[in-house]
DNA sequence: TAGTATTTAATTTTT
DNA sequence: TTAAATACTA
């Protein structure tokens, strides 16, 4: 029977009147049934999950094991955990709580043999896809130049997260290109069975499939789980969506919680329709909005909601703040990306001797490409930084190697893992035997991995003959047998030792610390390698097998655990994609600019444009105090300068909530205010540039008609002319330096104790190329304004 | 087979 | 511009 709806008690409402506003009590206690918290941001969105969670164990008593949360990413679900354990202690562990893919993974692990897959099963990544993709294009006679595997594999994600089977797809096709993926789809489908590989998606697709193929399955864990919440419901896919309801319709005790105006994945296939269609689905749900805002201040909320006001469709919601109105949002016309990394540098500087931590600055962009021009301008004024969501620690190239011998131990059948590896360190087994070993594997009707093991085999005494001869040369045989031995040494030592001694015993058996070190930045490589071995030795306790399948596991699911330094003694800098969920005191966003933000891909789409806006939206929310958008008149795309209009999210937002400054900090464009209130906010520019000019004029005079297009758009801008006062370079050049060395001299500026190495050259325009060392590993950058200590090399 | 020259393409990336 | 992937040469 149902659980009737529990009174709550007035000593734990009193509890919860203090730490909750009445709307996230509401949904904290809400009645069992479908729930939609729909929740702005800064709304407190984890705080309620935790709550409700911790409510549903300790007041209505349901066993902790039968509630399941799910959420997108790792860390939200380790956070998630943490403070439920924070509030009801270490039962908080019986609690189901983790990824869709972990979850998935799980299960599969328990009843994959249901659909014809053994449970040791690998999980293969973005590029362990195109490795096998790569295979298949001449089997399907199609050119990997024509229609890209990166292409491919983005397509067949597509279908499968729509859960299209390859017949299915192959139907739909039209384009060229869909009906070359229809075609490597199937073998692709093939390749992962027969490797005993699935991939990310197929996480979700087979648990489907396991579900409709075995009901019981299905039918237990639906009695098992008689809560299951949901975080970021905005983000799921049609097989995420399916998952969620499948699973709660035995109790029907749904919580879904989200922020459609936060939807920014949709190109990976998530659909914003599931959370406006909730309602829908479950006639009967309670909708609980948190509309209070406990993050930033009334001027950026005002801001935000702005944009989020221009969307299409949307949940009706209405954002507010008791917070103060705090500082105008500062808008910053910068000359081009130079000017304008050199304003983020300058004005966290400024704010810094104020009292603001590094740590309480974030700079958030559209693309990557962008974190270049400020890592320079930050390095030469020696800020600290530190960017979220570089090269991932799993996915150097050093640490798959290694991680995949430890998968082809545990999956013999792993192709991909066979294959990545059977030629490093190198034994001599080129392309060329490569493919004659693909072609007898065919010829025979078997594997790769099988292949190699009949190869072998037959070297032994009475072995059965083989039914094709095999094509090898007698060194390659020789060097196959080998590889093939070596393996199956280290399987049989991975069923008697210890993870650590495995690794180990890997590293020594293949000599590969030494292959590493002899590379490019080997030792760097090598020091990755051991970091490897560290996270290894996490699973020393563990038994043979258990320790390496859990290793293994943890390596495909938690994708490097991107470690975010808590320092609060660095800047962060992230694409906005990535801010989702984050907070800080000042946000930069640089590349307001029309073609930037929106991206030009998404112009003429309406639903694109739509997801640009919430892109816009979800960053200017992550700001707390302080926020920034800058724009440049000029911007360098691949080489080329180009004009540079303003974003029309910036012009758009309300004028009395911003104040235009130029990369000085000093008032520009003076619209509503004038310039006195603007520069007296502004601070003064004397920290910009010791010795040089401290104060510009407006960029922009008041008076007559505008010309420049990148003028368009500003608020006011029609009755300003650009009869701007002539910008001053970035920096000064180096005057005393011009003077004594010429063009082409390598000087040193500065040296420090870490080992960090500025030097130079000076170039045609005055500029200087900049080259800093930091132990070992170079890195170019343009500098201006130090002045050379010494010179090392004069020009010849 | 390994290293070097040329060509090509360039949003975002929770798992 | 640049980085990566492919083609070409020793």
């Amino acid at each position: 029977m149902l659980d009737f709806f529990r009174m709550v008690t007035p000593a734990l409402d009193a509890f919860l009147t203090e730490r909750l506003n009445s709307a996230q009590k509401d949904a904290v206690v809400a009645p069992n049934g479908p729930l939609l918290i729909l929740a702005g941001a800064g709304s407190g969105k984890t705080r309620v999950i935790s709550y409700r969670i911790a409510y549903l164990a300790e007041e209505l008593k349901v066993a902790p094991e039968a509630i399941l949360g799910v959420t997108f990413t790792n860390k939200a679900a380790g956070e998630m955990k943490e403070r439920v354990a924070g509030l009801i202690g270490p039962r908080a562990k019986a609690v189901a709580l983790g990824t869709f893919h972990s979850i998935c993974a799980r299960w599969l692990r328990r009843y994959i043999s249901r659909i014809g897959y053994e449970a040791s099963f690998t999980i293969y990544d973005d590029d362990d896809q195109l490795s096998l993709l790569k295979r298949l294009y001449p089997d399907a006679g199609l050119n990997p130049k024509q229609f890209t595997p990166q292409a491919v594999r983005s397509e067949i994600s597509r279908a499968k997260e729509k859960l299209y089977t390859p017949a299915d797809y192959s139907r739909t096709a039209e384009s060229p290109l869909e009906y070359a993926a229809a075609s490597l789809y199937r073998r692709y489908q093939d390749g992962l069975q027969e490797a005993n590989a699935v991939d990310f998606d197929d996480l979700l697709v087979l648990t489907l499939r396991l579900f409709d193929e075995a009901p019981d399955i299905l039918q237990r864990l639906q009695r098992q789980y008689r809560h299951v919440l949901v975080d970021e419901y905005q983000d799921v896919n049609k097989a995420q969506y399916l998952l969620v309801k499948q699973l709660a319709d035995e109790h029907r005790n749904l919580t879904i919680v989200g922020d459609d105006s936060q939807a920014i994945y949709g190109w990976r296939g998530a659909n914003v329709k599931y959370i406006l269609e909730f309602e829908h689905d479950f006639p009967d749900c309670r909708i609980v909005r948190l509309e209070q805002n406990y993050r930033s201040t009334k001027t950026i909320l005002g801001a935000a909601r702005a944009i989020e006001a221009g969307l299409g469709q949307r949940h009706m919601k209405e954002l507010w703040t008791e917070n103060d109105t705090g500082h105008p949002i500062t808008v910053c016309r910068a000359r081009d990306e130079r000017d304008e990394a050199a304003f983020i540098a300058r004005e966290i500087e400024r704010l810094h001797a104020d009292g603001y931590k590094f740590g309480d600055f974030a700079v958030m962009y559209r693309m990557n490409s962008f974190s270049r021009a400020i890592e320079e301008a930050f390095i030469r004024r020696r800020l600290n930084y530190q960017i979220v969501g570089g090269p991932r620690f799993y996915e150097r190239r050093e640490v798959k190697d290694v991680v995949a011998y430890l998968r082809l131990i545990n999956n013999p059948a792993d192709t991909v893992s066979l294959e990545r590896v059977i030629n490093v360190p190198g034994r001599g087994i080129g392309e060329t035997t490569l493919d004659q070993l693909r072609e007898w594997a065919s010829a025979l009707g078997v594997s790769v991995p099988h292949a190699l093991a009949m190869l072998q085999e037959a070297e032994g005494d009475g072995a059965p003959a083989l039914r094709v001869a095999p094509p090898f040369s007698d060194r390659a045989a020789r060097q196959l047998v080998g590889f093939q031995s070596l393996m199956n040494d280290l399987r049989a030592a991975a069923e008697l030792e210890g993870l650590v001694e495995l690794f180990d015993r890997v590293i020594r058996r293949t000599s590969y610390a030494d292959f590493i070190r002899a590379e490019k930045g080997g030792e760097d490589r090598l020091q990755n390698v051991h970091e490897l071995r560290t996270v290894v030795s996490d699973y020393a306790g563990m038994d043979a097998g258990a320790g390496l399948r859990a290793f293994l596991e943890n390596v495909s699911l938690f994708g490097g655990a991107d470690v975010m330094k808590d320092s609060s003694e660095t800047v962060t800098l992230l694409t906005l994609h990535s801010a989702k969920g984050l907070e800080f005191p000042v946000v930069f966003i640089p590349g307001m600019e029309d073609g930037i933000l929106p991206h030009s891909r998404a112009q003429g789409n309406a639903d694109e444009m739509d997801e640009e806006r919430r892109l816009c939206y979800v960053g200017m929310t992550r700001a707390m105090r302080l926020l920034y958008l800058i724009h440049c008149e000029t911007r360098t795309v691949f080489g080329t300068p180009r004009l540079a209009d303003p974003s029309l999210f910036l012009t758009s937002l309300a004028e009395d909530s911003l104040r235009f400054v130029d990369s000085y900090g000093m008032a520009a464009n003076p619209v509503g205010g004038g310039p006195s209130a603007v520069r007296s906010w502004s601070g003064s520019a004397t920290r910009v540039a010791p010795g040089q000019r401290k104060s510009l004029g407006p960029l922009v005079r008041p008076g007559t008609e505008i010309s420049s297009p990148s003028l368009r758009g500003y608020p006011g801008a029609a009755t300003l002319s650009p009869g701007r006062s002539q910008a001053p370079p970035l920096a000064p050049p180096p005057v005393a330096a011009a003077a004594k060395y010429s063009q082409g001299d390598r000087v040193r500026h500065a040296s420090f104790g870490d080992g960090t190495v500025v030097e130079s050259v000076l170039t045609r325009r005055g500029e200087e190329e900049v080259k800093v060392t930091f132990d070992e590993k170079g890195m170019k950058v343009l500098l201006g304004a130090l002045a050379p200590m010494e010179i090392l090399a004069r020009a010849s």
